[in-house]
RNA sequence: GGGCGGUUAGCUCAGUUGGUUAGAGCGUCUGUUUUACACACAGAAGGCCAGAGGUUCGAGCCCUCUACUGCCCA
């Protein structure tokens, strides 16, 4: 890699991404080597649809799945992440059949096979267009292996499924209400229906009374649907209408005679307690119907206008019909009364018309058997489910799960493997089309016309992806995989499903961790949306604040499975880290010597050294720890926290000072090493930066054979013992003073450029005198005088005194005295008011004898120290008074 | 109707076995071109952790109720 030995004074992201991408990928990093003897890490990605462009969703789960398995890899271990896309039946369809209507066309001008052809060019244009979009944010997976659903395999991964289970009677067609979307002209899923309240009102018509003047109210949402009525339903236990039961009533408009029964599914309370009933479409009525052998009438034609069963509203569009309906019943007299009504109305999806219940023959599959080891496998803990609170969600959709309706009148997908018979009409299920009837020899066969839900290919993802239903390599190695990532909203569609058809399939869980992630939400905490025009684009992100930066912005600070919040501000303040580490970089490598530096560690360090390499050390602890949790947002602000606040603004500043002084030790081995272990921590999160920057250190460094040639192999940090309590303690002290000093004299307004006199009486006086430059230079003190004993004798009125821990500081010439009595009264109180509370404690037996001893001391020792800063303190004062 | 969350600084959020004086980023205020970084540095202000009870030596964290709010399922 082409690789410059100074760097620029900000990090241009611009310059480095692609060149480095192109590297690991020329190097052939992502793609694992099997090894048999070593347990591999596999994600399999969840497939983004071949409908456009990422979103931010995507980027969120790409960058959790990159730190995942970047972090993995660097562990040592085989990892494979593989990239797949989904044919998005639905969704693709209504795209290509867009662009057909800007040519003025439809899919039945161009026929079913020209359409799935324009489909196809369509789906690899995205498919590209996807896969440039991961490699743009950095995403590690092996290209190699990436899947789209509809490819060879994975569609007789489709059609394997399918053909087993119907033998096993799992799946099967039937007659029942289904979602049906008029515009898309399909079939949908519960899943894929959307119920909103909506703002509807309930109508209440007269039926009259066959051979009577009396007639009965029922009460309904949806008057036009009273065409398909077959039964008028009251509850058996209702004295209000006992006199009605076994009587007929005529349907208004086109006085079709229907009975009234009597069922105790009749909410009494509703409306008037009569109820209409419309077995095609409705799916309590279809209930209803079944139980009473009630006759069925679909009052609908496919695009949602109604059909010849409507009389004179044939060809009305539902809405419309609804209308001229209500107008002609109200001129009838038969519209008794009209009130405001809310109603949970289905929604399509994917393009948001409102969907029918229509009774209509489709396949289904019977969920339940499949449920039942699903239930088990989360029960048992062979699935851990992260965040925990998902798991009564997952086991509470999967107790009462629904048989799942999986034809789709579409052209875009996996055709249903099952031929007809034109002879004897039987049909036949099989993975190769059959050359004749198997009941009847017949070789007059044809298919089913429909396709298959595209989650049904879904479901089957983690191991038709790796090669099922042939015994690959792949999948002997790689299967069960180790993570299943995405987004809370298709726990349902993805995950729930994938453990059904993974354990049905395999006899073994798809994957072993489940990890769920919150939705991505504009600044105001909206869902983003093309319609609210809300969306922040990745993309455009990556272009104006680098990849990294929209990687760290979306993914720090975040707890697991909760929502994130994106804004520009976030992007800033992202790629200002970014710039940080990058400068931070520029320091160290401006101050290497020309040469190779000796990287190693001389014995007997001083005291800052040994402070942030055991700061370093409790880093480590603590991000593989948070690694191993799936806590990748504390992870990440630890990293940051220490990178910015401890190595940044201490170690670098207690460097330079350092690197002034003539026969001082060279902090140098400890920038480079500090500086080289936290990018390796911070790799993972923020990928191309770490990498453009460990390159150029090591152009530094002496050749090493065993140094891999990039940082995405080189290994995870662990810890090296090299935790020190006690230098930990002194640099706290360091800094305190230093710390003190600049806020007194920032409260006194003393300029910045201006050095001012200090004494410092510390009991530890040798140990602070090893500072002595450092406090001078940071704290701007000068002359600086470091003594063992406070001298009694001086009283300098307008000294300010600071008392801290163990040490008191006397900045002589700074305060006025008034000002400074008050200031001190007011430490004075705060800390009595500190010491009433400690010794409050300190004095309960309940705590002396429950509370574990280390708190216990903990609590004295605060109560001692915090003593001595109130003699000090009070000192002072009486000398000021 | 059933279920699951959320409520912590002006804003967005961390706070995972209950144990110092509750943190960060952004924003605000005051200073600073201090040779890595103004995409920065130094300092400051800002919190009855939604409310009420309870458990505990000790509660932002555990339990109960209430209010507001979001989501999922019917």
């Amino acid at each position: 890699m082409q690789q410059q030995k100074d760097l620029p004074k900000a990090y241009e992201p611009r310059h480095v991404e692609d060149r480095i991408y192109e590297f690991w990928l020329k190097k052939g990093y992502f793609t694992p080597k099997i090894d048999r003897s070593r347990k591999p890490f596999t994600i399999i990605m969840p497939p983004p649809n071949v409908t456009g462009e990422l979103h931010l969703g995507h980027a969120l789960t790409a960058t959790l799945e990159d730190i995942m398995a970047r972090w993995h890899r660097m562990k040592g271990e085989v990892t494979l992440w593989l990239p797949g896309i989904d044919h998005a039946g639905i969704a693709t369809q209504v795209v290509v059949e867009r662009q057909l209507a800007a040519e003025g066309l439809n899919r039945h001008d161009l026929g079913r096979e020209k359409f799935v052809e324009r489909a196809w060019q369509w789906a690899n244009k995205c498919r590209e267009t996807v896969m440039g979009q991961h490699k743009k944010l950095g995403a590690s997976c092996d290209w190699t292996r990436e899947r789209f659903t509809l490819d060879e395999g994975p569609s007789r991964a489709v059609t394997t499924t399918f053909v087993r289970l119907y033998h096993k009677g799992l799946i099967y067609q039937g007659e029942r209400i289904i979602n049906w979307c008029p515009r898309c002209q399909t079939a949908l899923s519960d899943l894929e229906t959307e119920h909103r309240e909506v703002e509807g009102h309930l109508y209440y018509i007269d039926y009259p009374v066959v051979g009577e003047l009396d007639h009965v109210t029922v009460a309904t949402t949806r008057p036009e649907t009273m065409f398909g009525d077959t039964a008028v339903a009251v509850n058996p236990h209702d004295e209000r209408f006992n006199s009605l039961i076994g009587k007929r009533v005529a349907i208004p408009v086109i006085s079709r005679d229907i009975p009234v029964i009597a069922d105790e599914a009749v909410d009494t309370t509703f409306g008037t307690g009569a109820l209409k009933v419309t077995p095609s479409h409705d799916p309590v009525d279809f209930e209803m119907a079944q139980r009473h052998d009630l006759p069925s009438v679909n009052i609908l034609n496919a695009d949602g206008t109604l059909n010849k069963e409507a009389g004179p509203y044939e060809g009305f569009d539902r809405s419309d019909c609804r209308q001229a309906l209500l107008v002609q019943l109200e001129r009838d007299g038969l519209l008794s009364k009209t009130k405001p009504h809310l109603q949970s109305v289905g929604h399509c999806a994917r393009c948001d018309t409102i969907v029918e219940p229509w009774a209509s023959r489709q396949w289904f599959v019977r969920a339940q058997p499949l449920a039942e080891p699903a239930i088990k496998a989360v029960k048992d803990g062979r699935i851990t489910i992260v965040p925990e609170q998902f798991t009564k969600v997952y086991l509470h959709w999967m107790e009462n799960i629904r048989d799942w309706c999986i034809s789709r009148q579409l052209w875009w997908g996996h055709r249903i493997p099952i031929w007809y018979c034109e002879n004897c009409g039987q049909p036949m299920a099989a993975v190769d089309p059959p050359e004749k009837c198997t009941h009847c020899g017949s070789s007059n066969v044809y298919q089913e016309s429909d396709v298959l839900d595209t989650w049904f290919s879904s479901a089957l993802w983690p191991h038709s992806a790796l090669g099922w239903p042939d015994d690959t390599e792949d999948l002997r190695y790689f299967y069960p995989t180790t993570v299943m990532e995405t987004g809370y909203d298709i726990l349902f569609f993805w995950v729930a499903r994938m453990i059904m058809m993974g354990i049905e399939n395999t006899d073994n869980i798809p994957f072993r961790w489940v990890y769920l992630h919150g939705l991505v939400r504009d600044e105001k905490g909206e869902k983003m949306s093309k319609i609210k025009g809300n969306v922040i684009n990745p993309l455009a992100a990556i272009d104006d604040y680098g990849a990294d930066a929209l990687r760290f912005a979306i993914t720090t600070g975040t707890a697991p499975g909760n929502d994130v919040q994106v804004s520009s501000q976030k992007l800033e303040s992202a790629r200002n880290f970014a710039n940080k580490l990058w400068n931070a970089a520029r320091f160290v490598t401006r101050n290497l010597p020309s040469g190779s530096v000796d990287m190693g560690l001389q014995p007997g360090l001083p005291v800052e050294d040994r402070w942030i390499l055991s700061r370093l050390d409790r880093l480590i602890a603590k991000a593989n720890q948070l690694l191993r949790d799936f806590q990748f947002g504390e992870a990440e602000t630890q990293v940051h926290d220490f990178l910015w606040g401890e190595f940044c603004d201490w170690y670098i500043e207690l460097a330079k000072t350092r690197l002034r002084e003539e026969n001082a030790l060279s902090p140098v081995p400890v920038l480079v090493q500090t500086l080289e272990t936290s990018l390796r921590l911070a790799h993972p999160f923020m990928p191309f930066v770490t990498e453009e920057i460990w390159q150029t250190l090591v152009l530094h460094l002496p050749p090493d054979e065993a140094r891999p040639d990039s940082i995405m192999i080189a290994p995870y940090p662990t810890t090296r013992g090299c935790i020190d309590g006690q230098a930990e303690e002194e640099m706290g002290s360091v800094i305190e003073i230093i710390r003190s000093i600049r806020n007194a004299r920032s409260q006194s307004k003393v300029e910045s450029a201006r050095w001012i006199e200090a004494e410092i009486y510390a009991k530890n006086r040798s140990a602070i005198e090893t500072h002595r430059w450092a406090i001078e230079t940071l704290a701007r003190v000068q002359p600086l005088a470091i003594l063992e004993q406070r001298r009694m004798d001086e009283n300098r009125q307008g000294a300010m005194v600071l008392v801290l821990r163990d040490v008191e500081i006397i900045l002589p010439m700074m305060a006025d005295v008034d000002a400074e009595k008050q200031r001190l009264e007011r430490e004075k109180e705060g800390l009595e008011v500190r010491i009433a509370g400690l010794k409050n404690r300190l004095s309960g037996e309940s705590f002396l004898s429950k509370a574990p001893s280390s708190v216990i001391e903990k609590e004295r020792v605060k109560l001692l120290d915090t003593e001595a800063r109130l003699e000090k303190t009070k000192e002072r004062l009486a000398q000021l008074s």
